[in-house]
DNA sequence: CGGGATCCGTTACGATACTG
DNA sequence: CAGTATCGTAACGGATCCCG
């Protein structure tokens, strides 16, 4: 299942499109980075071809990009170490994605998986963190922020561990705030829903603000 | 000649593919970060189909990442600003691409315009940067780098500016030392030869020395 | 119903020959 | 030198079907 012509050139760039290069993969690795995923959900977010698919995890899964779980009774994908390591290029291609003309019209809607990976590197490159996970709701779906002096993790759904913080919003407001086009005190004030811990609610100001300086 | 199938998705990463995701692109911008090249040039430095060559120009001209020029009345390819901000992601692939496989069976030599790209970035993040012009011949070809307080640049091919050190290597030379597989103290001693202007060698050598310690 | 596999029409790519 | 033109092959996209 080798694909028929790579480049196979002297350059570690080539080397990387050999992996990495095909379409719809980068997209997947994006939206792994946000934690495990379904078939189905990956298939959905994205809305690509099933045999597409398909044919990619198992690319994937051939170049040790990412491995095969299973999670009560049901496959998923995950990352694997090697497969982490695409976090800054694709926090690059963000960065310069985001100098280019946004999309007139769209062909679906925004995936919320999506924000995971520029979310995380962005809360990392505090320097000042506090120790505070965060569930935070949006729409129907659920994110995790675990913030400790070991790093910032955003992962998608929830996690065992007990939250300190719930709040609550909706994608387009969220992504207004990661665009720059709502400020964080509009976004406090009118589109965050406090559900439990409101005595955390400014250490988790504080980062988001520190967050918004560093990028 | 637009693309049939553009993701078109709400996401930074998936527009930044839709310019510069399509097979040869970035490795087409690899090479002109160099500095300009002929169509011939990039050609045979990619080994790519020339009817290719031609869709993947227009398309990278299209969508302002490069311009062509008349240079003494034949044509010649030059990324614009946008086009130039590909410099970090390229730099991440780049990285990305060391942690792999090296390539076992190559389909080409290496290409020399490959090297402008993380020389420069190396070069750049050293703080205490030289005055300093260097001609840099490798085989039968020319690079020029110029050192100042406003940073450094790398250029294929010969600048106006006189040099103030000319020093001539080999590629395979060149390449062992900036993957660190040979010291830069042996390349100094064994495969550099001074051309011109050996005073200045001490500067060189102290300016690769802090740009490999900051990679 | 989740997780794919198969099929088929369309598009993109690769190699080479040819032209202004 | 700088591309066009042509053509065979591989990859993609969409839909349908299959199987536990």
């Amino acid at each position: 299942m080798a694909r028929k012509h790579p480049y196979q050139l002297l350059c570690p760039i080539a080397r990387a499109l050999d992996v990495v290069g095909d379409r719809w993969t980068l997209l997947i690795l994006r939206d792994l980075h946000a934690g495990p995923a379904r078939f189905q959900q990956l298939q959905e977010g994205l809305g690509m071809a099933t045999n597409l698919l398909t044919t990619r995890l198992a690319e994937l899964t051939d170049t040790g990009m990412i491995q095969k779980l299973d999670v009560d009774g049901h496959n998923a994908y995950a990352l694997t170490e090697l497969g982490r390591k695409t976090d800054l290029l694709l926090w690059e291609l963000s960065q310069f994605g985001a100098e280019l003309e946004p999309e007139p019209d769209p062909r679906r809607p925004g995936n919320l998986r999506t924000i995971a990976l520029p979310l995380r590197i962005a809360l990392n490159s505090v320097t000042d963190r506090p120790e505070l996970t965060i569930r935070l709701l949006i729409d129907d779906e659920t994110f995790t922020i675990v913030s400790s002096v070991d790093g910032v993790d955003v992962q998608y759904g929830e996690s065992s561990t007990p939250a300190d913080l719930i709040i609550r919003t909706t994608y387009a407001h969220f992504l207004a705030v990661g665009e720059g086009r709502m400020s964080l005190k509009e976004f406090g004030a009118k589109h965050l829903e406090v559900v439990e811990g409101p005595k955390h609610l400014g250490a988790f100001a504080s980062l988001m603000n520190a967050a918004r300086a560093a990028v």
